[in-house]
DNA sequence: GGCCAGCTGTTCACAAGTGAACATCCCGAA
DNA sequence: TTCGGGATGTTCACTTGTGAACAGCTGGCC
């Protein structure tokens, strides 16, 4: 029986001490605070680094041609970006910036390689990390073939309002709707026309942050 | 100066003799073959093995609750799939069919796991492997994001013309408009519309096989 | 207080994409 | 050779999404 394709939930990454290990490791490592906001690196840079987030929250967004944007990512504790580097990418496809106040970890290209070479336990961490993101993007792009923005848009909501974990209705991190429709990959009049619906049919409140009703919003993805 | 985001090359995945590798290290291994449409695992299957493609080519599809169809990746020599057995994933989310004959190597879960732990040149392959389709997945979303179909079907084409390098004219796989379609995320209507288009204006040739004249086409890609 | 910037709410003409129908065309099997 | 099934070519009414515009709101800052 074919389980719908995008019904697996967030891979719950389990806590990983990186900075105690690199220490441990006698690694040389860096960490950095951004502000809300704050851009970490620019589309286009040099890819040096790879990059670990402590505390905090950080998209990835994609500028086109035409001057678009796309949120092709928003990561949170516990996940790695930037990661590209250790492929052939010699710069950032995409714009990592912070969602909210975060602190990161960074490692260097060379010494995330060596480390990569000689110690198992981070390796298979990584590993873990990719295939986890891997299966997501792939849902993702599963959900832009198969729905309508509607749907995507519900979606998007309510991996965001679990994002935390706990099930329970939970705010989601102060978003615009311009920012909604670079993740679901739609115009800011259809979100704020579906959230509205959303809204009136009480599967979410919302004035400043967001508050998802999990089991009514569900509902929409079924038909 | 932001790079077009979909413009980096397919990676050049370095031959690598798994079979090989995995005869010297004393690991229980099987081959299989398959013949053209052949499936190979379908959605819904228990996710028990990894598979590494030794030879031909492999389709990567997911069937949605409403009957239709999507292409999420065409994989071919060196390339490995169902890894997401790896993560916590106890079904296939996709199912994989022969799109030629092929042949590929079938490693049991707790072999691959126990290698990448104990065989680092496996390791650092496969993660080669996931960093090289997790950039290839987020550049087909973003393509979904940012272009018509017009492009996405440009795209497409040009992909899988250079899939087997050279360059130069290379004739691709036989394959459906109703196959292109569920790869590009349109109808058929529009893909033969446009392949028309296409050969009308001299940018590939068709009856049988398809010709891609790359450095024509690629004009559709930029407006 | 008054101003500005950014976000929200709303509308609408227009563009793009869908899906179903039907007419060929081609090729391999009986 | 004929038949049937799959592929292609073509059309069209209908749905969905776009992008640009304009009018409030609201909150921070001088």
């Amino acid at each position: 029986m074919p389980r719908k394709a995008s019904s697996s939930p967030a891979k719950p990454l389990p806590p990983f001490d990186l900075q105690g290990f690199l220490a441990s490791a006698g690694v040389a490592r860096t960490i950095r605070t951004y502000k809300r906001s704050a851009v970490i690196f620019s589309q286009g840079d040099a890819a040096t680094d790879v990059f670990y987030i402590q505390n905090g929250s950080v998209k990835l967004s994609v500028l086109s041609r035409t001057g678009k944007e796309a949120v092709v990512a928003v990561l949170g504790q516990g996940d790695f970006f930037g990661e590209g580097c250790l492929a052939a990418q010699p710069r950032r496809i995409a714009t990592a910036s912070a969602m909210s106040a975060s602190t990161v970890l960074v490692v260097e290209k060379p010494q995330m390689i060596e480390m990569l070479h000689t110690q198992p336990a981070l390796a298979e961490r990584f590993i873990a990390h990719m295939l986890a993101r891997n299966i997501r993007v792939e849902e993702d792009l599963v959900d832009q073939l198969f729905n309508s923005s509607e749907k995507r848009l519900a979606r998007v909501l309510l991996l965001l309002a679990r994002y935390g974990k706990g099930d329970h209705p939970l705010p989601i991190p102060k978003m615009s709707q311009e920012t909604l429709a670079e993740i679901v990959g739609t115009t800011r009049s259809r979100v704020n026309f579906f959230m509205n619906k959303f809204r009136d049919l009480g599967f979410i409140e919302y004035n400043g942050d967001i508050k998802v009703k999990s089991a009514l919003l569900t509902v929409v993805l079924h038909d």
